[in-house]
RNA sequence: GCUCGCUUAGCUCAGCUGGUCCAGAGCGCUCGCUUCACACGCGAGAGGUCGCAGGUUCGAAUCCUGCAGCGAGCACCA
C-alpha cells in the first residue's frame, strides 16, 4: 500500500512545484515542425507595467481551459505569451515616479527620460507573466515577446511604410481628439463618451452695424441679433463665423452680411451650409472651426478661418482677448457667461445632459483640436475584414457582438496613430531640413541623406505611433513576420482570441483587417469575450475603489483550482461575473471544496486499488455489473457532453458537467455502490471489475476536469497506478474517448430505479425520524425488471438506505408509510415495531388539532362581513390563500395518519 | 436619440431550435448524522403566479407585440 494521504488537499505545496514540473517537461512549448494540426492563441498581452488582477485571472483561465483541451486531443496547442509597451499608460506611470522626486520628463529631456522608462520596464515590467504562471496558465515561455522587441518594431516600421506606398498612411490637419493632460492625440477609440450634466447657454450676437434685419429682435439700444447655443461657451472666443442653413427664409438676407462678435471684438460673417438643422433652436450655429470637427468641416467647406484659441494644456492663449488670456478652459467658460450676463447678451441657459468624451487613460475631459497628425485611412481595409464576418468565417461568441462589429465597421472613420508621446514607436518618418527641399521620406530604417537634394540635415518626426498600431500585428509581429519563419508558416492563421468586449474596436476588429492587409488571411476564426468582473454590488472592480481582489491571495488561501473553478464556472461568453471581495470564504469556498472532494476520491482510489498495474476494462468485461455498466454509460455521456460544450465555447457548462458527472455520479453513487465489492465481500471477480470500473470512472473524470482544474487533477492522477507497461507520463497525454459501445440504457434505467428507490426509503425515514442507525423492513411492488433490478441490489439497500428485510408484495392495508416513484413501483416500509406509532399518531393528531385551529381563525375572518368590508384587497387575498394551504397540509397530515390507523 | 441585451428560488446564475422541467444548480436557510475517502463531508427538507399586460398555439419560462426597470454599444443636432 502507498503511504495513507492527508484527509485534506494542500494546494500550496503541489501547484507550483508541479508547475514547474511542467516546464521542465517542456509541455507547454509548442514545435513548429510538428506534424500535428496546430492550435494558437496569442494572449491580450497585458500592459508591462500590469499586475495581476481579477480581470486577467478569468480572461487567462478561459485562454488555458481552451489550450490544455486542445492539447489534450493531439493539437500541437500553441499559446503565445508576451507584454504590451502601452505607450501613455506607462509613460504615465513613470512620470508619476519622476513627480515623486520633483521631476517631469521635460528635465529629463526626451533620450534620457525614454532610457529610465526602459530601466522600470526592465526592472520591474513583465512581472504578470511569473504571476500568470502561479495561476496555471501554459504558454510557451520560450517564445515570450514584448511590442517594442526590435523584430516587433521593425514589423511596425514595415507596416507604416507599406501602408504609406499605397496610400494608406497621411498626414493631415484636422480637427482630433486632444488630451489637455496627457498633451496628446488620442483616437476615437481613445475618447469615451460620458454622459455628463452639462448647461446650453444660449447666447446673442448682435449683427454688424448698419445690417438691417426687419424680422430679427433688437437689444435695448437697437441693434438687431442672432441667438447661438453652447455647450462651451469659452469656444465662442474662436468663433469665426456664424451659419444658417441656405433654404432659412428668416436669414436668406443676412447671408454674407457680418456679426460683431462680442468680447472679442472681431467682426465674423455669416455663411450659409447644409450642416445646419432650421428646425433646431434658432436655426444659427456659432462656427468654431479649430475647435469642433463639424465647424471645421462646415468652414473647409465655406471658406472660413480658423482660430485656435487654446493653449495644448487647455488654457486660453494669445489669440484669445486680453481677459481672458491664461484662463483654464473651465475658468474661462465661467467668464465668458459672466460676461455675457453682464452685456445683457445671454438669452437663456438650460440644464442639458449630454456625452462628453474624456481621456481612456486620465479621464480628463477631451478637448477637440486642430492639428497635423498622421492617420490610417480605414475604409479599404475595413471592407475585407466586413466580409469575413458576413461569410462566416469569423465568428463571435457571444453572436450578437457581431452588428456591433458590423455597424462600427460600416461607420468607420479614419484612424489617427500619432501621439505626442515619447515612450513608443518613433513614426518612421524624416523631414529634410533644407529650406529649398523641406521632402517627407517614409523610410523602414533612418536614411542618411534626403534622396531628394542629398541634404544630411534630416530630422525624424518627433511622435510616437498609438500604442495599438503595434497591437493590431501581434498575431503575426510576434512569429518573426516580415521574414517568413517556421513560426509563421506553422501558426498562423491561429484560432481562438479570447479578450474583453471592450477591446472590440482597439484591437480585435484592427488585428482582423492587419491579418488581411499583410497575410491575407485573418488572424483567428472565433473570439470569446469574457465578462466584466465586478463585486458583489455590481461595480466594476478597481485600484481605486479598492474592491478588487487579488488572484494571489485566492491562490494562498484557496488553491489556483479554486481560482479557476470559480472563474469558470461563475460566469459564460460576456456575462458579467460578481464576486464578493469581503467573503472570499463565499466566494472560493465551493472551488476548494470541489478541489478537495477530487483529492478525497483520489485517496479512496489508492486505498481500495492497491499497488498494482491499473486493470483495464476490457479484461473485465464479462463480471462488469450493472452498476458498472451504469458508471462507465455516465462517464460516455460526460465525455460527449463536456467535449460538445467546450468545441462550442461553452466553458462554464463543461465545467458544471463536469462537476456533476464526478460529484453527483461518481462520488455521491457508484463510490459508495461499490465499497462492499472493493472489500471484497462479494468475490474476487466482482472486486476486480469494480476495481477497473473506478479506475476508468476516475481516469476519465480527472481528464474532463484537467482544463479548468489543471494542479488537483494532474496530482491525483498522479498517483494512482498506470496500466502495465503504459507509458503515460502526464494525464494531459490524452483526451477521453466516448466509447459507444459502453452506452447501457438498461443499466441506466436500473440504476436509476434503484437511486429512486433509495431515496424514496431515505425520505419516509427522515420525515418519520427513524434512528440513523436503525435498520427497516421495505416492501417493493413494481414491474418484474424494478423487482429483478431491486433483488440484486439488497446489498446497495442495506447499505445505502439501511433496509433490513426486503420483500416484495404490496402493502396490503398494513400500517406504515409508503411512496409511489414515478416509474410506478411503490415503496413501503412497515412501521409496527420501527417507531413508537402511538407516540407519532399523537403527534399527528396534535398537528392536526393545531391546523384545525387556524383554518377555523381563517374562515372566522373571511366570514367576518365588517372585515372583509374594511381590510384591503391584498389582506383578504393573503388570507385565503393561508386558508388554502392550511387545508393542504391538513390533507397532508390526514393521509399520513390514516395510514397509520391502518384499514380500520 | 438610434441599436442591442437582460429581468427565473433570499443571493449568483443554468434552462439551446415551444410539450417528462407538474421549473434546475451552487451558496445561504431548516432538520438529522463524527456511517471505516472527504464535516472543505453525508442524508432529508423548506423556498419560485419564470418582470407586467396582451397575443399565437392543442400546449409557452421557452415564439410575437406593447409597457416597466436595469445594463451595454453607437451618435455632430449646436
Amino acid at each position: 500500500m502507498s503511504e495513507p494521504l492527508p484527509p485534506q488537499y494542500n494546494p500550496q505545496e503541489n501547484e507550483d512545484p508541479l508547475y514547474r514540473w511542467w516546464e521542465e517537461q517542456g509541455y507547454f512549448r509548442a514545435d513548429a515542425h510538428s506534424t500535428r494540426e496546430p492550435y494558437v492563441i496569442v494572449i491580450p498581452p497585458p500592459n508591462v507595467t500590469a499586475v495581476l488582477h481579477m480581470g486577467h485571472g478569468l480572461n487567462n483561465t478561459v485562454q488555458d481551459a481552451f489550450v490544455r483541451y486542445r492539447r489534450m486531443t493531439g493539437r500541437e496547442a500553441l499559446w503565445m505569451p508576451g507584454t504590451d509597451h502601452a505607450g501613455i499608460a506607462t509613460q504615465n506611470v513613470v512620470e508619476r515616479i519622476l513627480a515623486k522626486e520633483g521631476h517631469t520628463r521635460y528635465d529629463l529631456g526626451r533620450e534620457a527620460f525614454v532610457k529610465r522608462v526602459w530601466e522600470f520596464v526592465d526592472e520591474t515590467g513583465g512581472k504578470i507573466l511569473t504571476q500568470l504562471r502561479a495561476i496555471g496558465c501554459s504558454l510557451d515561455w520560450s517564445r515570450t515577446r514584448f511590442t517594442l522587441d526590435p523584430e516587433l518594431s521593425a514589423a511596425v516600421r514595415e507596416v507604416f511604410v507599406r501602408l504609406h506606398e499605397k496610400g494608406l498612411v497621411y498626414r493631415g490637419n484636422r480637427i482630433i481628439n486632444w488630451c489637455p493632460r496627457c498633451l496628446t492625440a488620442l483616437s476615437d477609440e481613445e475618447a469615451e463618451a460620458k454622459e455628463t450634466p452639462g448647461r446650453l447657454y444660449h447666447l446673442r450676437y448682435p449683427l454688424a452695424e448698419g445690417v438691417d434685419a426687419p424680422g430679427l429682435p433688437r437689444l435695448p439700444d437697437g441693434r438687431p441679433y442672432l441667438v447661438v447655443a453652447t455647450t462651451r461657451p469659452e469656444t465662442m472666443l474662436g468663433d469665426t463665423g456664424v451659419a444658417v442653413h441656405p433654404g432659412d427664409e428668416r436669414y436668406a438676407a443676412l447671408v454674407g452680411r457680418e456679426i460683431d462678435l462680442p468680447l472679442a471684438g472681431r467682426r465674423i460673417p455669416i455663411v450659409a451650409d447644409d450642416y445646419v438643422d432650421p428646425e433646431f433652436g434658432s436655426g444659427a450655429v456659432k462656427m468654431t472651426p479649430a475647435h469642433d470637427p463639424n465647424d471645421f468641416d462646415v468652414a473647409q467647406r465655406t471658406g472660413l478661418a480658423s482660430l485656435n484659441v487654446m493653449t495644448p494644456d487647455a488654457v486660453m492663449n494669445d489669440a484669445a482677448p486680453e481677459a481672458f488670456r491664461g484662463m483654464d478652459r473651465f475658468e474661462a467658460r465661467r467668464a465668458v457667461v459672466a460676461a455675457f450676463e453682464q452685456l445683457g447678451l445671454l438669452e437663456k441657459t438650460e440644464e442639458h445632459a449630454h456625452a462628453v468624451p474624456h481621456c481612456y487613460r486620465c479621464d480628463t475631459v477631451v478637448e477637440p483640436r486642430l492639428s497635423e497628425q498622421w492617420f490610417v485611412r480605414m475604409k479599404p481595409l475595413a471592407e475585407p475584414a466586413l466580409q469575413a464576418w458576413r461569410d462566416g468565417d469569423l465568428r463571435f461568441q457571444p453572436e450578437r457582438f457581431g452588428k456591433i462589429y458590423e455597424h462600427w465597421m460600416e461607420n468607420i472613420r479614419d484612424w489617427c496613430i500619432s501621439r505626442q508621446l515619447w515612450w513608443g514607436h518613433r513614426i518612421p518618418v524624416w523631414y529634410c531640413q533644407a529650406e529649398a527641399c523641406a521632402e517627407t521620406i517614409v523610410a523602414r530604417e533612418a536614411p542618411t541623406s534626403c534622396p531628394k537634394c542629398e541634404g544630411t540635415n534630416l530630422e525624424q518626426d518627433p511622435d510616437v505611433l498609438d500604442t495599438w498600431f503595434s497591437s493590431w500585428l501581434w498575431p503575426f509581429s510576434t512569429m518573426g513576420w516580415p521574414a517568413e519563419t517556421d513560426d509563421l508558416r506553422a501558426f498562423y492563421p491561429g484560432h481562438s482570441l479570447v479578450t474583453a468586449p471592450e477591446i472590440l474596436f482597439f484591437w480585435v476588429a484592427r488585428m482582423v483587417m492587419a491579418g488581411i492587409e499583410f497575410r491575407g488571411e485573418i488572424p483567428f476564426t472565433d473570439v470569446y469575450f469574457t465578462g466584466t468582473v465586478r463585486d458583489h454590488l455590481g461595480r466594476k472592480m478597481s485600484k481605486s475603489l479598492g474592491n478588487g481582489i487579488d488572484p494571489l491571495v485566492v491562490k494562498e488561501r484557496y488553491g489556483a483550482d479554486a481560482l479557476r473553478y470559480t472563474v469558470i464556472s461563475g460566469s459564460g461568453a460576456a456575462t458579467d461575473q460578481y464576486l464578493n471581495y469581503e467573503n472570499l470564504e463565499e466566494t472560493f469556498g465551493p472551488g476548494r471544496n470541489f478541489a478537495n472532494k477530487l483529492w478525497n476520491a483520489g485517496r479512496f482510489a489508492l486505498m481500495n486499488l492497491g499497488d498494482d498495474p491499473r486493470i483495464p476494462v476490457d479484461e473485465v468485461r464479462d463480471s462488469l455489473e450493472p452498476m458498472d455498466r451504469w458508471i462507465l454509460s455516465r462517464a460516455t455521456n460526460a465525455i460527449r457532453e463536456v467535449t460538445e460544450a467546450l468545441e462550442r465555447f461553452r466553458l462554464q457548462d463543461a465545467a458544471l458537467r463536469g462537476y456533476e458527472f464526478f460529484w453527483g455520479e461518481l462520488a455521491d453513487w457508484y463510490l459508495e455502490l461499490v465499497k462492499p465489492r472493493l472489500r471484497g465481500d462479494m468475490g474476487d471477480d466482482s472486486r476486480r471489475a469494480a476495481q477497473a470500473t473506478l479506475a476508468e470512472a476516475l481516469d476519465t473524470a480527472l481528464r474532463l476536469l484537467h482544463p479548468i482544474m489543471p494542479f488537483i487533477t494532474e496530482t491525483v492522477w498522479q498517483k494512482l497506478p498506470r496500466a502495465a507497461g503504459a507509458g503515460e507520463a502526464l494525464i494531459v497525454a490524452r483526451w477521453p474517448e466516448a466509447r459507444a459501445e459502453w452506452t447501457d440504457e438498461a443499466a441506466e434505467r436500473g440504476i436509476e430505479e434503484l437511486q429512486a428507490v433509495i431515496g424514496a426509503v431515505r425520505g419516509i425515514r427522515s420525515e418519520y425520524g427513524i434512528q440513523p442507525a436503525a435498520r427497516v423492513p421495505v416492501r417493493i411492488a413494481g414491474s418484474d425488471e424494478a423487482v429483478a433490478m431491486m433483488e440484486a441490489s439488497r446489498r446497495a439497500l442495506r447499505d445505502l438506505a439501511r433496509v433490513e428485510e426486503l420483500t416484495f408484495a404490496g402493502a396490503n392495508g398494513e400500517i406504515g408509510a409508503s411512496a409511489v416513484l414515478r416509474s410506478g413501483t411503490e415503496v413501503f416500509i412497515p412501521l409496527a415495531g420501527v417507531i413508537d406509532l402511538d407516540r407519532e399518531r399523537a403527534r399527528l393528531r396534535e398537528e392536526i388539532g393545531r391546523i384545525d385551529g387556524q383554518i377555523a381563525g381563517g374562515e372566522k375572518k373571511l366570514s367576518n362581513e365588517s372585515f372583509v368590508a374594511r381590510a384591503p384587497e391584498n389582506v383578504v387575498a393573503y388570507e385565503r390563500d393561508k386558508l388554502v394551504s392550511f387545508r393542504e397540509q391538513r390533507g397532508k397530515l390526514a393521509e399520513k395518519l390514516a395510514a397509520l390507523e391502518g384499514a380500520a
